[in-house]
DNA sequence: CTGAAAGCGCTTACAG
DNA sequence: CTGAAAGCGCTTACAG
């Protein structure tokens, strides 16, 4: 009688006895409810893990085909989602695993019921969740965690405060190095046109144009720091706004190719020459900065490796090995083109 | 209480009613069991048939959760599959349906065995596949066929012979429109720069070139027709050969906005102004045609279009629906905008 | 939060 | 062969 339990694979009544509590409470820990203790929640997983528990739901998708993970764009339509993707989808094709994309408004992604999102991902087998440029709440996150589903953010729109994991670029050091061309060059008025107030990428790149100012003794003017979009509509308007200052910037650091685009776009139609009359540095590295005329100085970002670095961690975290750090930030670099030099003399 | 039966999914015990036997007799007839007599056998079986039961081994084989469509870019690093990757993602989700998405190397599409990848999808309880600018040919198409799994291709590489279904857009009117803005504008002497040989969609839009042409009793040159790939390099390439000719072209019509930015660069480096003393018109009127200067004339593809057109197709044959036509064009639209202008004076 | 009790859908063991 | 009865593994509804 007493061995039986030992050999057979477990059941949930199994795993009750061994956490002892009853085989209800087992039951809503599997399946994610909330209304459990945590204490009790980690005995109960504990003793799952221990007997290597398997509910149906388990079984029925670990037989079905190859691995999937879902990736959720906050809106694919840029250029840095496309090389995001690209690096994503080459690890995925040389790891064997299958990519399930959706492109979602924030607003929707926002809005979104997570534990029914969470649920249907362990019904349909996910391995795991990366999200690109989102912003995600600690309880959102929650629906995912308990169900043991693997989350990685890249370039969180909020502070990674919330334990969760995220890959990014080092924004503050690029921030510094494209503010710190600009001085060497000679110039002293350097605005930044940045992304949402909100976004903590772009926060840093301001922390870091802010940092090379401070070091280089020159202090921050007023109106030289703009927020908006990442946009190209921000870029042209943000652009309006500086030039139309009593002392305009003799340089501007945009927080992303898209912005500097419509910085372009607003010099051309009032006649200021880039680099001539005023310098420009974009952010992201995009093949766009390829493309403008003249092409764009910019602190390039490393796009598809974050891509890799990215799945890379949700595969491991899958698989139940650890991180050797929740934050992962690679390394960006300036590169230097046709939009900056020295300043006009006065 | 009779009423609850009609609905919902239907038990072992619904079965055994409506067969008039007990519960564990149809257990048994399920699961193989040979003490069941040939007439209840039958009995049983007919009622599981119109009741359409699912076992719960055969539940667990048929992949849980929403409809899954295959998506295969022959590469998506161009604004021209972001655009159709929008397309399709935006039905997608209004239908509830996911995108398992890969971008794969013509090279790797070619050598892959089709006939695993159908079984694998089969398995997987996928409902459809969607190709971009892909080459197929009948034999591989055959290998989804005969498992009826529908297969829709986007700008078929090889004209669509082999009865496959495709989704496109009106390359030769489109060709034809492009070159009869310039012959309006006053070009005789025009060049076409087109995508490879062997693509469908290029060759129609010669076609399109040549019948403009024609039409207003304009010889085609020697050497005014180049192919080449549908990139920006040989956009370079081709445009120097043009511009070295004894007699070279007033204007240029590109096969794609990717090969025109091309010719923008071999034009800005010979110092040849565009377009002042070439006209350039280039094609699909990606976001790109927007943003380069001058502005591009270029003939729009309605991409996001083709994309959700080619996702309804798959999903309709999918649920046993027959389509009006194996291939569907999209109008094309010629957008004029700064590009193009009368030739130079002689 | 927790678990006794009831219930669900299916299978097993066995009397007839 | 057949099915009433018991049982299995899990979930749900709800009292405390």
């Amino acid at each position: 009688m007493s061995e039986k339990s030992q050999r057979s694979k477990p059941v949930l009544a199994t795993v009750a006895a061994l956490a002892g509590v009853s085989a209800p409470t087992v039951s809503k820990v599997i399946n994610g409810r909330d209304d459990v203790a945590a204490g009790t929640r980690a005995r109960v997983q504990e003793a799952l893990e221990r007997l290597g528990y398997e509910s149906p739901v388990q079984r029925r998708s670990r037989s079905a085909g190859p691995a999937m993970v879902e990736l959720v764009f906050d809106g694919i339509n840029t250029q840095y989602s496309l090389e995001v993707l690209t690096g994503i989808l080459d690890y995925a094709s040389a790891e064997g695993v299958e990519i399930v994309l959706s492109s979602v408004t924030p607003r929707k992604l926002h809005n979104a019921n997570h534990e029914e999102w969470a649920q249907r991902m362990v019904e349909s087998g996910r391995k795991g969740l990366v999200l690109v440029t989102s912003e995600v709440t600690g309880k959102q996150l929650d629906s995912f965690k308990r169900r043991s589903i693997p989350v990685v953010v890249i370039d969180p729109l909020n502070p990674p405060h919330s334990g969760f994991v995220s890959v990014g670029a080092t924004n503050w050091a690029g921030g510094k190095a494209a503010t710190e061309h600009l001085i060497a060059l000679g110039h002293e008025r350097i605005a930044y046109l940045g992304g949402p107030e909100a976004a903590e990428c772009s926060v840093a790149r301001l922390h870091g144009y802010l940092a090379a100012l401070m070091g280089h003794g020159i202090p921050a003017r007023p109106g030289y720091a703009l927020a908006g979009g990442f946009n190209q509509a921000f870029g042209a308007s943000g652009a309006a706004n500086l030039l139309a200052l009593p002392e305009p910037p003799t340089a501007i650091f945009a927080g992303s190719d898209d912005i500097a685009l419509g910085v372009l776009d607003e010099a051309r139609r009032q006649n200021v020459r880039v680099p001539e009359d005023i310098s420009l540095v974009g952010f992201d590295g995009t093949a766009l900065a390829e493309q403008t005329l003249p092409r764009l100085t910019s602190v390039a970002q490393p796009l598809k490796e974050m891509g890799r670095a990215a799945l890379r961690s949700v595969l491991r975290l899958a698989k139940g090995e650890t991180l050797d750090s929740l934050h992962v930030e690679l390394a960006t670099e300036l590169v230097v083109r046709d939009s900056t030099a020295v300043p006009p003399g006065p």
